[in-house]
DNA sequence: TTTTATAGTTACTTTTTCGTCCCTACTTTA
DNA sequence: TAAAGTAGGGACGAAAAAGTAACTATAAAA
């Protein structure tokens, strides 16, 4: 992702919940509470095993998720929002909301949006 | 971006201000008022005039700024936020005071968030 | 007469992202 | 005895995203 300065504190708060996935893992994690890594994969389903690893670390750094390990054979790790990703929560709430009145008045009807629409899209 | 099942509206409203540099030229319409595309583009410094192009196309379709051309010889077209535009001012807000409080925490220090931070990054 | 400005479009190239596949180590189940 | 589940790590490669540069038209300014 191209670089806003960065000195823009949104711009990095935007790359945060911009990756792929993400709000859909925080969102799960705030739904159902604490949830195992299978459990979690399940639930935001088509996520690939790599990209839900990522995603997870990367929000650990951003401290929005912790990690808590069960050293047992198979191991057994369980992720969960920390306060500062129910933050977040409010946030995507209003979002959430925003986007549920525009759906009524049929902005997505054509969906093409954020799709680059480059003209050098190879098939 | 892979595709969040697109029943979720959240998702489509974030894949809109998502895209690089969507945040930023909302902003300035907000808070400058309408600009002529030449002023915007020096307004979001670094952006190319093919981002900034198919930025505004895709946030006319949805909707959310309008354009208006000029059919003067060197023609002269302005942006400036809808309505719908103005409703996004509301999350860009909220989103911004969060990162602000964020800052002051020092969550930002280590800014390697949202790179994917994947293993293949070459140089 | 050449340059400059406007608001782009198009082609080309590079960079980044993300899915797929294969690996771990141990235990439980079939 | 063989397979499956647990929570990933790492390599590879395809595809998408975004930057760069060159092109459009016309009129006014130098």
């Amino acid at each position: 992702m191209p670089r806003t300065p960065p000195q823009c504190p949104m711009d990095s708060i935007l790359r945060l919940l911009m990756g792929p996935w993400t709000t859909h893992i925080i969102w799960v994690l705030s739904d159902q509470g604490p949830q195992r890594f299978g459990v979690l994969k399940r639930a935001v389903p088509g996520i690939s095993t790599r990209m839900l690893t990522e995603r997870l670390r990367m929000l650990q750094r951003a401290g929005v998720v912790w990690r808590e390990q069960a050293e047992t054979i198979p191991p057994a790790v369980t992720y969960g929002l920390t306060p500062r990703g129910n933050d977040l929560r409010g946030v995507l709430d209003a979002m959430g909301e925003i986007a549920e009145r525009w759906k009524t008045e049929g902005v997505f009807e054509d969906d093409d949006l954020g799709g680059a629409a480059s003209p050098n899209s190879r098939v």
